[in-house]
DNA sequence: TAAAGTGTATTATATGACTCATACACTTTT
DNA sequence: AAAAGTGTATGAGTCATATAATACACTTTA
């Protein structure tokens, strides 16, 4: 089951957003399978502290971009075949690349700074290994 | 003058945060100096399309940041030493670049895979030269 | 079967972001 | 001095986000 362990609330974006983009990004990295069920609307609300609605608008969102399937009564599962799953990772790669590089850009980084910087900061994060 | 020429308005964030933004790369890439004149309220209220309102609050908030300065009656103008553009310089580009490898590495991407995606995006997206 | 858990829906309230309209004091320009 | 432009302030209204309190039908579980 998806729990939402390592889920971390933010401050820039609205709540709703964020639970889709991290449903989206364990998809793309593999942690989270299809067919996976989901944890529970009330349970996640109650688990970040925040309103149930919310939470159901993030997972009615989901639905409608067919990333999930729920069933009125059971747990809603994850559902994406390999065609969704390749196109949400090209989307999510290309767009916070871009965003990433613009900014570098408009602010006149040199390519090979800005690349030496990523370099360094991605040490200092969290190294995943 | 800062004419606002190049700045577009995106549907990410709040308006007045995306002025603030575009201000302070400006200072960042050297193309807004230091001492220069804000274009008017009215003026890019006019410009953008957006209410003087919205403008009013970026505009107040630079000045509660110590970036600009306004004389009631005449036009706002850029005031910053080095030390605050030092600061501003690092405050974006280690935000920037940690949002977006803390994005790769929640996908799973490797550290040569991602810079090598964003070596590829660099050259599609306008390079400035 | 009965209870608990779950998806779904409704109405109401509050706040932030943005718009619209207007007004006044100050500076620059003519 | 007069006009135009500018910073600043106010009050009203809309929309999105988030909260709060219920309610009902369905599925799973004890």
């Amino acid at each position: 089951m998806i729990s939402f362990e390592d889920f971390i609330l933010e401050d820039n974006g609205p709540i709703y957003l964020q639970i889709i983009r991290y449903v989206k990004r364990g998809i793309v990295s593999g942690s989270i399978a299809n067919g996976e069920e989901m944890i529970s609307r009330r349970a996640l609300s109650a688990l970040l502290g925040v309103n149930p609605n919310t939470i159901q608008k993030a997972y009615h969102l989901l639905e409608e971009e067919g990333i999930i399937r729920s069933r009125s009564g059971a747990k809603s599962c994850v559902e994406v075949d390999e065609r969704q799953k390749e196109e949400i990772r090209r989307s999510l790669l290309v767009q916070d690349t871009l965003t990433w590089v613009q900014a570098m850009q408009q602010m006149g980084v040199e390519k090979e700074a800005a690349l030496r910087l990523a370099e360094d900061i991605w040490g200092d994060s969290g190294e995943k290994r």
